[in-house]
DNA sequence: AAATTGCCTTGGATCGATTCAAATATAGAC
DNA sequence: GTCTATATTTGAATCGATCCAAGGCAATTT
């Protein structure tokens, strides 16, 4: 594995087989790359002399910096590596990326990193051939990094606003316009708005003017506007509509609930940004037995598969998250520049979660 | 972002920077990679440089060559990349592995593929420092693969006969025996075992001896060992009873437990090979009224964190998982050779899904 | 004025391969 | 024996950086 030089010991190279070989290295590297043009004589002993020095083939170190090419992609975020393992949306999106991948051959790189800085040299180091970044929260930065690497990226879910960058998300305000209407159709009135970040680290109540005003975090933005919207058409005073922030997780979410039903209107219905928020909402609603949909009906947002099987199962917003991980995984490999932004539609899953308002 | 040379354009390298700032390609790297030693008007100087020509830093395929280090390590399995994301075991596990992984600055490659022959080729060419193998079944091709990288490498949860490679893996025989001890010594007398495959795509009822004589799959072989032995130990004829091999999905455990409930002798303690299999064993019992613990006791083993959550919570032999990934990352950074072969110690977790035997 | 010191800068060597135009060998035709 | 066509092989150039010994230069010592 190693030859003596001088008392140092290095790892073999390629030329180093072609002079135990007595051939040139052009002709060792064929034997390897294009075994069918070399004569077979010559090959053997090319192999030969591999074998004995404990060669295993060419350093794809080397061979990377000739072809330009890593066969890999990279998907970036700015929470820590563990969020692709842990965030049911996430997982769902990875899953559909890396049939995508598989299906073309491209490896995947998981990009991320605990502070800023890391993330930072992490992006402007990494071996890839593109980016698909994930822009949850106010990824702007991280766009940005992305960019300037000068490859092939596609956001996920990228604020609407930035037209200049290549975008793969949904219609938020068409989604959230969407559940809102289911509900207002069953005849409620009395809606809860269970909001996802508009500000940093933030969470507990908040007004619609506040998540307005954030400019960060559009998806927010648009979802609370889809809602409202649709509220409005049916004549619903959405001011008096308590819209509560969580971070995604089940405690602040348990803490919305609280805060929501201390109020002294009940709510009927409750949006839920989030598949994640609506079934940490369901835990709670039946441990204070509060019946879903019979007092209360609840409608998520993004499909993930946890939903199907929930009790209740969960009426959603479903985006197309496998649709969109291989639409960002061929913009990428193919790379022909045709992708720009792409908003995709989302659909309304309705299963038993809501139900007639209450009489 | 492109020079133009006799009318074909090339991407930026640093040393048309440095041509363009009028000083050596030496000190145009070090203005990247070393500011502080190059003087400040020369810095400003080559930045203005790569500014006006578009230069957004060096590009890491080149630094790669002379450093040698990607600094990023593989996770490579036999099974499709969204394996990563889909089971339950693999997603903590690469939970641990991306922690221990972020607080060292090193990035993760997924390594795998369709088919074997791709397989190969991307375990051959990955551009990483080293490789984490999830041998789950019969990962021995893929083991002889990674070793012919000639990279640090490290196995986990091999078949513990192969004595020769590093690997990290837990004590089956002994943990399988706590969890048929525990249940022993609750006084339960009948038993039933949810075992993981033995053979290729097989599941049914099987005896002890056809899971003995199937060479792969040494885990199954293993858990079955340490349950028997320690059943044994308790007068148990462990020749009666059942054991049901599953796919570790949904639809198969439920037909396992039809099958097992459907014998002349109903067992009041069941041993699941893992948490995933108790789980969904969980749910059916619940749905047929029969109480855990009170009629039936069960035992999971993984030490997944749905177990701490599920209704009752799971009694179950924990591995090590996140101290798992931590060694399994380190080894491969470190390499300092000093790994090679660790098995770690599995924990009894006991909570609500076992108690004592019905009267 | 010469010597020493410290700070920058230079340019050649190197990392490990692939590529391709040119050179060479081999065989068959005339 | 020469010529041509074909099959192999060669070796220099290239990919894009980093490293480092050696050199240049200005400020300080002797």
């Amino acid at each position: 594995m190693t030859v003596l030089t001088s008392g140092k010991t290095r790892p073999v190279r390629l030329a180093d087989i072609a002079k135990a070989a007595g051939v040139s290295h052009g002709t060792a590297s064929n034997v390897f790359a294009r075994p069918e043009i070399v004569r077979e004589e010559v090959r053997e002993r090319v192999k030969a002399a591999a074998e004995a020095m404990g060669y295993s083939g060419p350093d794809p170190k080397g061979r990377l910096l000739r072809a330009g090419k890593v066969n890999a992609i990279g998907v970036a975020t700015a929470e820590p590596l563990s969020y692709f393992f842990d965030d049911p949306f996430a997982r769902v999106m990875m899953a559909s990326i890396s049939q995508a991948c598989d299906a073309t051959g491209a490896g995947i790189s998981l990009v991320s990193a605990a502070n800023n800085e890391q993330l930072a040299w992490n992006i402007q180091s990494a071996l890839v051939d593109g980016f698909i970044v994930f822009c949850i929260e106010g990824g702007s930065r991280l766009v940005e990094l992305a960019r300037e690497r000068k490859l092939p990226f596609v956001a996920l879910d990228l604020d609407s606003e930035n037209e200049a960058v290549a975008a793969i998300g949904i219609d938020n305000i068409a989604g959230a316009s969407l559940a809102a209407r289911h509900l207002a159709e069953f005849g409620h009135r009395r809606f809860a708005v269970l909001a996802l970040e508009s500000a940093d680290a933030g969470f507990g109540p908040v007004t619609q003017e506040q998540v307005e005003t954030s400019s960060l975090y559009s998806g927010t933005r648009d979802r609370l506007r889809g809602y409202f919207a649709e509220l409005s058409r049916f004549g619903i005073d959405v001011s008096q509509v308590p819209i509560y922030e969580t971070l995604n997780d089940e405690e602040t979410v348990r803490a919305g609930l609280e805060h929501i039903f201390a109020l002294p209107q009940r709510p009927t219905a409750i949006l839920a940004m989030s598949d994640r928020m609506a079934l940490h909402a369901l835990d709670w609603l039946r441990q204070h037995d509060i019946a879903v949909p019979g007092d209360v009906s609840i409608v998520g947002f993004d499909g993930v598969p946890e939903g199907a099987v929930s009790k209740p199962p969960l009426t959603t917003v479903a985006q197309p998250i496998a649709e969109m991980g291989r639409l960002a995984v061929k913009a990428i490999l193919e790379n022909d520049g045709s992708l720009s932004r792409q908003l995709l539609p989302v659909d309304l899953v309705i299963r038993a979660s809501s139900g007639p308002a209450p009489a």
